[in-house]
DNA sequence: GCAATGATTTACT
DNA sequence: GTAAATCATTGCC
């Protein structure tokens, strides 16, 4: 694994997300990520705030981190560092492919693509390399587009980052 | 133990 | 465009 967050960001958009829900495989293709480090303020673990929640992060690159937002919102994460290096790479948009009612809008949004795609809290720590969630590399060379956080008009510090990578002119892309 | 907060979503002005 | 909903987690008393 590198260990440049942004890098993996980049590299997992176009990848195929796999999730095994007992006899159901579900799968879509990443469309959208953004990169969190313990550089950033917007993450959990932000300058190695270590909390129960943020463990996972915490732990060796390459396992899901999947979280709980607003009382609602299961939010998936993949880690990418080293242990006790807080990095993550944010699911923000699927693609749906197979196993996914194939419904618009669905997987357009961090929390709502979860729900379709049937992560829970129980994949929390699950390591991407068994059999109930893993990427695979399909070999697509998707047309990659870097981008500011949204909302972020006036141009700031943190503004400037272009840590939101996704496919260009995807529809499954998030507003 | 209790008040504040948020990697979002949805609805409303 | 802005605001409110909603609840587990966090931080402070």
């Amino acid at each position: 694994m590198n260990d440049d967050v942004v890098a993996i960001a980049k590299d997992l958009v176009g990848k195929v997300l796999f999730v095994n829900n007992g006899d159901l495989i579900k799968s879509g293709v990443i469309a959208e990520t953004e990169a969190y480090s313990y550089k950033e303020r917007a993450c959990h673990a932000y300058n190695f705030r270590h909390t129960n929640r943020t463990s996972t992060l915490f732990e060796e690159g390459g396992k899901a981190y999947v979280y709980l937002c607003y009382g609602i919102h299961h939010l998936f994460n993949i880690v990418t560092n080293k242990k006790d290096y807080p990095e993550a790479v944010l699911i923000r948009a699927l693609e749906p492919q197979n196993g996914i009612e194939n419904k618009s809008g669905i997987t357009s949004g961090p929390g709502k693509l979860t729900r379709s795609i049937g992560i829970v809290m129980q994949h929390n720590q699950t390591d991407l390399t068994g059999d109930q969630i893993w990427i695979e590399d399909q070999g697509l060379i998707p047309h990659i587009v870097e981008s500011k956080r949204i909302g972020v008009d006036y141009a700031g510090e943190d503004a400037d980052l272009l840590w939101r990578f996704s496919i260009k002119n995807n529809r499954w892309v998030s507003k």
